[in-house]
DNA sequence: TGACAAAACGAACGTTCGTGCTATATTGTG
DNA sequence: CACAATATAGCACGAACGTTCGTTTTGTCA
């Protein structure tokens, strides 16, 4: 759908909140109540955008690296496809957009965004559990704990990288990722 | 000033942008002109809410630090100090709020935001530094390393403890803290 | 007490917001 | 070719937006 990728779009820069249903018109040269039609409020077309992006972000972030082969390999290749996924999205990540500005605003858009990064936190751990398997990890590793250290490394990246313009972001998260695996070997 | 105060309050709920002159007035009993006279314009309330917040912050978070000894003590108040700040806040750390929002929003707004979190990441150095000083970080080890990876870690703990009430994202930032230290040790 | 500056006020500006209603195209199916 | 279904458009609404205006209140100092 034409509208959600414009509104996905959007959303990235100004952030959910910030799409506003003029705006979206004008952009994907319709008229506001015929926009409007295919939504019925404003929180529904919000809801459908996160859905449209947690496709997109299935089909390119997670797939991929689920195809990959298991263990360090596929940590590696889900946090280049995330990386590149947000570097794709003129604002940054939509989900860490989201997260922040819905974090004190309760609705609906808020509980489908609990819901993704419940998700998005449960295949973080599995691919951990994953890596376990294959001997990557040793035993014993707390899969919660990985999730929430590379989650918050891509956190780190993604402020760095999209604020601040520090040429050595990459480095700095390719240096912190290798330390992370190191620790649960 | 109770404006600002109120101001900053409502920005970390809502963020910056959501900080409308009108529901600011209501809220601190004045007409929107009386409250607009005190500030020129949307933009300079804004700013004017960012340098509130960083005095604040400076105040409550890194004096406090850097009165504690250097070295670790000294790391561990700096992050204590900094998950009180954002727990006093509702919708939490007005800087991680503010640095998503702006990261793709030019203007004088986004350029203030840029110079404090230089200044917060310079500091975020210096502790690095100060800690090589006492013997409690080896020499050699790159602080601006030092303050990605730490900075990283408060943004994941930010995440957990305002969108998801996870029980365990202390524990969680505890066990990451004591293996970040570990390695820089 | 009177003069003067600072601060707060209410009212209105033009614009945009989200959301309805109604009518006209466009499309797909029999 | 007709008809139903869907999609889009036009128009209007009340509310809120940031901003400007001229006026009134408040506080200070001579």
């Amino acid at each position: 759908m034409v509208i959600l990728e414009s509104g996905l779009d959007m959303a990235s820069q100004l952030g959910l909140e910030g799409v506003s249903i003029g705006a979206l018109a004008k952009k994907t040269d319709m008229s506001k109540s015929g926009l409007f039609a295919h939504f019925q409020s404003k929180e529904n077309l919000q809801i459908e955008i996160l859905d449209y992006a947690a496709r997109i972000f299935s089909e390119d972030v997670i797939i991929p690296a689920l195809a990959t082969e298991a263990g360090i390999p596929r940590i590696k290749a889900l946090v280049n496809n995330w990386i590149e996924w947000s570097d794709n999205l003129t604002g940054g990540c939509i989900f860490v957009t989201a997260s922040t500005d819905y974090s004190d605003r309760p609705g609906k858009v808020r509980e489908c965004l609990l819901g993704q990064q419940g998700d998005w936190i449960a295949c973080l751990c599995r691919i951990a559990e994953s890596a376990i398997k294959v001997g990557d990890f040793r035993e014993g590793i707390e899969c919660e704990q990985f999730a929430f250290d590379l989650y918050s490394l891509l956190l780190g990246f993604h402020l760095y990288d999209k604020l601040l313009d520090d040429s050595e972001t990459k480095k700095r998260q390719e240096i912190a990722l290798e330390r992370l695996l190191a620790n649960y070997k």
